[in-house]
DNA sequence: TTATTAGATTATAATTGTTATAATTAGTTT
DNA sequence: AAACTAATTATAACAATTATAATCTAATAA
């Protein structure tokens, strides 16, 4: 149930060190239920890590990905946004604000199944994301 | 049937000028089979429009995708990837040569529906990327 | 056809997100 | 505690995209 203590394992498992600052990444990317971008987490960490530089948070969202505790994601927007994994879920965004909800949903394994048929790819995994307007911005739309 | 005039068409209706740049990204993007970045585009033309300039280039992708000619496409790469809008398909790509191929589905009209219902959006549309090996990489995979 | 004008293009500079490099620092192991 | 290796920092480099200002041109109508 603590997801930060299974994450440290899991650095400790794959012999990744458990320093400060990937403790304070790592604790930010799970208490925050937004998506954060590299800068976000930056701006977040600053007060605690006043030396921190960007490179460090880039580099560890980058070992937490190969380690497969975060993903990737790429909206439309300028940066990239990193999700901590928990389980399964894809991503309601709003075209208005922006907001990023999540969205829980058994996986669509039938269509990957006919994907990989049609297409003949070994399919490995798949991303989906719906747009919408947000309750907030209901009504409030720019023509 | 004819993608190109139908296209001239709507930016006529629309009020946006045609000029031999737009004319011939469109063409690019229409005859095109893969899904270009800008560059690549830029790249392409440059015999045909030797003082083109990159801005010409991205200034049109826009406009075509605020008239609803093209859609943007993000992945984790780099740079966006431009798609002529046809009928709705989805996206299956290759994660060792990153080749994009397309995957035509019915709409997941139902998952909207849901998503729609548990997250009170007013949901517009939504894009699902299918990744894994395609057959040409299959069994060159590193590790 | 020509003159007009709003809009498009060009060339360039600026901005922004991300990655690379080299020196320094700090976990971990012996 | 010493040594070794990896992580962090600071900075520079890079690449994608956007902004700006000057020039040019497609569409329109006299």
């Amino acid at each position: 149930m603590n997801q930060l203590k299974e994450a440290l394992d899991t650095l400790k498992d794959t012999g990744v060190r458990i320093t400060p600052q990937r403790h304070a990444i790592l604790e930010y990317l799970i208490n925050s239920m937004s998506h954060p971008t590299a800068d976000e987490i930056y701006k977040a960490l600053e007060g605690k890590f006043p030396n921190m530089s960007v490179a460090t948070v880039y580099n560890n969202l980058r070992v937490f990905r190969e380690v497969g505790l975060v993903k990737e994601l790429t909206f439309g927007d300028a940066s990239s946004r990193f999700d901590f994994i928990t389980t399964h879920h894809y991503h309601v965004i709003c075209q208005q604000c922006g907001k990023i909800v999540d969205f829980h949903y058994p996986g669509l394994d039938e269509v990957e199944h006919l994907a990989s048929h049609v297409t003949g790819f070994k399919v490995d995994n798949h991303r989906m994301e719906i747009y919408g307007i947000c309750p907030d911005c209901t009504g409030k739309e720019v023509h």
